[in-house]
DNA sequence: CAATTAATGCTCCGAGTGAGCATAACCCAA
DNA sequence: TTGGGTTATGCTCACTCGGAGCATTAATTG
């Protein structure tokens, strides 16, 4: 499922030809394949973007996406492969899976001859260095499209100025509640989501929050799918992160929920860094990606004594202080230890 | 995406229904859905299998499948309940999406009549109390079908007496290695994967192992997909587990490697516990899902500490011995900590 | 040369966890 | 009725790991 270099060659996921069952009653579908492509270029995660034809109400950003032909490809990570590689010149390394979203079709009427269609989202890790190879599309920081989820500089005043607020009011339109906390389903859900009043903040929830903010009408796309129910205002939407096209910011929503969650027992951030790096550079890689500030001492101690590192004997000078250490990613720990990741805590970061 | 009493609500997966996107070039395929459905009874971890019709070279078991039709049903999981609770009566509570498999069609030729069909995997998480209403198929023991897998009464003995000497054998058959280990690159799938010789077992890397097994040919359905390729002997694959049809085992692997690792940071257990139980009760559950058994003390303090379990004020009398406090699973859990579950170690345990 | 900025080494402390010991309270069979 | 078997439950102790901070080294820059 990925060729890239962090990961052992556990399985070469060698294809599976077994006889298909029969579906008969099924419609058939299209299979349309959407790519997250994310790197790191200084210190800010950054994501493929395509920007054509801007068919979709305003919203012009989207994700690269393809078609899958079972026909051409035998896997759909071959498949993904193959148009990434020809739209963008990009050859793509570490490759994962995400989610398949079926719910496209909701508007679909017996008389809409429009094809329907299924998208499989993908997670795609890329060095900085391979970017310029990139002949369509441009990069853009995640943050941009979830700017709520960038605590690199403390808690996101936007928090506090703009979704708390919404978020309570929302959560106050309904009274009922039938569970056993005496709040109401939604601020349960928004408390549970976003760590208001006391709770705690998950890195990892990007995805729920994101389809909570749609939800609740205060993201661009829900306006553009639902103009029937009231939205937030105009100068609200334009606060909530560039909307993109069809539902290609839940991709990246969960590509960057998956991202933070992997980082931890999997060692993925090497897919981001250079052969060779000081520990401060991988430090800043990590805290692009997870978003709070680490302690600088205990990630040295944590990354060295885990065996995910080995010096390279180098040493680099340019750093704006003492000289670094260089070193590099110690592939066997692949063999060492069975879930080796920089295992950093959930940083509450209150401040 | 699940309506499970343990997870929090924290989002309704409420439908997107946004444009679709224009997928021309890609050829429609039909897309099956397969569900394994598990629960835990008498302490055994139990799937649900269907067996009409045996028109796959012997392997009559399946996981229950049906067709997903864009224009029935608005999501995917919706489609999902709906044909399970048609075929088998359950009306299933947790369910999660575990991976969509698009290499069914790989012996397509051009004058292939039969449609393209795609699977996605879905996991569901059921109660034992409900088994009996199941109106067709049956459960079974997951191990049956991956015999390697149970560590409960220790390592199991299949590993040392035909999976090492077998792979071995495999890993031997290429003497290539273009690695920093200075193994062959079969050599080093195998060491990660059963943790062999001083390696470690994770218990997570269900899919990874039965992959390799079936590369290796020591697995039904690699004799099945591929009868010009050498396979193990007959005998050897009787005592390999049960094949089961299409690719349904790999998706079972895909299940079963998902909830050992969903248990540990989500309360996902208690989907398969009865509302009140004894904290006995609790562990040998968990135990019949991860395989090696656990200390009952530590045991007991984990799940009372994390704040997961509150007493009922019952008694349980009919243990065996003295009687037990009965508990139930405490929801405010949700609300407190990012990430509950049981967090038990992954216990080596190679008596 | 002094100030600034990083890199790196080391210590201290407290929470969490593995491993046992010990006791309590039921059932059953002799 | 009593003792053995079995499970429940309380508690201790040692050890590890991770969070936080102090101190020192070594480059750059004005």
């Amino acid at each position: 499922m990925n060729r890239g270099l962090a990961h052992m060659p556990v399985t070469n996921h060698e294809t599976f030809h077994v006889p298909s069952p029969r579906v008969d009653t099924a419609a058939a579908v299209e299979i349309g394949l959407n790519a997250a492509i994310v790197a790191v270029q200084h210190d800010e995660p950054v994501v493929l973007i395509v920007r054509d034809n801007p068919d979709d109400g305003g919203a012009s950003d989207g994700l690269p996406f393809g078609p899958f032909s079972p026909l051409e490809h035998r896997t759909l990570d071959i498949g993904l492969r193959s148009w990434v590689s020809d739209q963008t010149g990009l050859e793509l390394g570490y490759v994962e899976q995400l989610y398949t979203f079926g719910d496209r079709g909701r508007h679909a009427e017996a008389n809409d001859t429009r094809p329907h269609v299924m998208s499989i989202g993908y997670l795609a890790l890329t060095q900085a260095s391979e970017i310029e190879s990139a002949d369509e599309g441009h990069w853009r920081s995640w943050y941009q499209f979830f700017p709520w989820e960038d605590w690199r500089k403390g808690r996101p005043e936007i928090l506090e100025t703009v979704i708390e607020p919404e978020l309570t009011k929302w959560a106050n339109q309904t009274s009922f509640h039938q569970n056993p906390f005496r709040l109401t389903d939604r601020t349960q859900r928004v408390r549970l989501c976003f760590g208001f009043d006391g709770g705690t903040w998950d890195e990892e929830k990007v995805l729920e929050r994101y389809e909570l903010l749609y939800e609740a009408g205060l993201v661009g796309e829900a306006n553009r799918d639902r103009p029937e129910r009231a939205s937030a205002p105009t100068n609200i939407l334009r606060r909530m992160g560039l909307p993109m096209r069809y539902d290609h910011r839940r991709i990246l929503a969960t590509a960057i929920g998956r991202v933070r969650a992997k980082i931890k027992y999997r060692p993925v951030v090497f897919e981001l860094m250079p052969p060779e790096f000081t520990l401060f550079e991988l430090q800043k890689t990590v805290e692009a990606i997870l978003g709070p500030h680490l302690h600088k001492q205990n990630f040295r101690r944590l990354v060295e004594s885990a065996g995910l590192v080995e010096p390279t004997g180098e040493m680099k000078t340019r750093t704006g202080g003492r000289p670094a250490k260089l070193f590099r990613f110690r592939r066997e720990v692949l063999l060492e230890r069975p879930a080796p990741g920089v295992r950093v805590k959930a940083v509450v970061a209150r401040n």
